[in-house]
DNA sequence: GCCAACGTTGGC
DNA sequence: GCCAACGTTGGC
């Protein structure tokens, strides 16, 4: 492996499919979408870890509580548009393909392989990291070729 | 609608 | 630099 590369890495965006649902980002096709209102340093720190090609799993909270799509990293790290605070920086995102079997909390709970998982010990992060274990079994129990 | 968990802010 | 107060998130 060349010096600089790395390997693909594994995220999740959460949201509240009331602000920012999965059907819109599908809405936006492939010029994607700002993944921006990103005011926690957590968050922040991990969009600035992402590469172009980096996956995502698209989760929404509240009422439905379930991974529903795979989503593209399509633009790195830059300026959250939203604000002038130097401070957030946002990472852009476009839809891959809908998760078929929508893979929620309680499922990822009751999965062993998933007890670590960032989504089911810190539920207030909205932006994740997912370990290739993980994203292989979220995957499986969704139906989706990883 | 409630509450627990967590992050952030601001006074000292 | 600590810690109490406050605000927000998200599961239930």
């Amino acid at each position: 492996m060349e010096k600089g590369d790395r390997l693909m890495r594994y995220w999740l965006f959460k949201s509240e499919p009331s602000t920012w649902s999965w059907d819109q980002q599908k809405a936006r096709g492939e010029a994607g979408e700002e993944w921006d209102g990103v005011r926690n340093y957590q968050a922040r720190n991990n969009m600035r870890e992402m590469k172009l090609g980096d996956r995502g799993f698209f989760y929404h909270s509240q009422t439905e509580k379930a991974v529903v799509g795979i989503v593209e990293v399509i633009a790195e790290s830059h300026p959250d548009s939203t604000t002038d605070d130097e401070r957030w920086d946002c990472v852009d995102i476009k839809a891959v393909t809908d998760v078929g079997t929508p893979v929620t909390l309680e499922m990822a709970k009751a999965d062993p392989r998933l007890a670590d998982m960032v989504l089911v010990n810190n539920t207030r992060l909205s932006v994740q990291p997912v370990t290739e274990a993980e994203w292989r079994a979220i995957c499986e129990l969704g139906g989706v070729k990883p």
